[in-house]
DNA sequence: AGGTTGAGGTCGATGGCGTCCACGGACTGT
DNA sequence: ACAGTCCGTGGACGCCATCGACCTCAACCT
């Protein structure tokens, strides 16, 4: 992890799609070698998946939620995980310090299904309660920080 | 917005980096056809970007914090999202409902740099008080949902 | 009914790109 | 000094991106 990596890492951050010739070209080495540093950051867990950013609202997922999960004292928290992981409107998932023990950011299209998530919350064994805080507007979502140091 | 542009939407948010040939293929239209296609859906916003996603911890990003902002009465919002917009740990930035009127998904490198993130928040022109929650772990991150009809 | 138009597809060609391989220079430990 | 290793380059070859020409079908107008 050298500083060409931090930037080869920058780079896809901000754009996925960009050519192996495009990134050579932008951190001055040849093609095979960003492949090859590319290859081993994927490989070595660096970089996780390449994924298109897509605009919820236009695919039907115009509802942002996010939700507290207090725990049932005694709760096994994983049979809580998977139960969650089952869940598909569930897109993050962090395990927290505090009295709520996940806080969960969820995506659905209407506020009636919402409504049916946060049912089916409450009633999953090891849920106590939930608590919702519905997104009015999402400013940005996901921008990437720049890790790479300013070029010399 | 047809079925098969719902498929390319799930195949890209899946791997942003298949190829038009590829994507193709999966559809069963031609590459052209496919390029245009896509091309659409950047150009009308559906497809905001292509980025990859990379292990925070790898890159000396290993906290997570959740952090809702309660505004002073008064405050000029769009003052305060400006503010907020120029600190690069912030992440996400939701404009809630609710008495926290934002909510920010913050990433540093360490609890001292959380530490001078919030001090920096709460003297922010606008902001009344903040309430942080640390993640201490991620279990999952923008998960993809699926959303085109399973193939007839 | 027939002609026109436009959207959206296929096909073929071409230039650039991804990817494999052989080779070479710098560092390291002996 | 020397061998081994790492990491790079350059060349070669096949696939891919991308453009233009053409086709098809449906909607619409006259």
């Amino acid at each position: 992890m050298d500083a060409i990596d931090l930037n080869l890492v920058d780079l896809l951050r901000g754009n996925a799609r960009l050519s192996y010739a495009e990134l050579a070209r932008q951190v001055g080495l040849s093609a095979p070698a960003v492949h090859e540093r590319v290859g081993k950051l994927e490989s070595s867990g660096v970089i996780r998946a390449y994924r298109a950013e897509v605009e919820p609202e236009t695919i039907g997922l115009g509802v942002t939620a996010l939700i507290g999960i207090v725990e049932d004292s005694g709760a096994d928290t994983d049979d809580v995980l998977e139960a969650f992981r089952g869940i598909p409107e569930i897109e993050s998932c962090y395990f927290m310090a505090g009295v709520e023990s996940f806080l969960l950011k969820a995506r659905v299209g209407t506020i009636a299904e919402l409504e049916q998530l946060i049912v089916r919350l409450n009633r999953t064994p090891g849920v106590a309660s939930t608590r919702t805080g519905i997104a009015l507007s999402t400013k940005w979502e996901n921008r990437p920080q720049a890790v790479a140091p300013p070029p010399a």
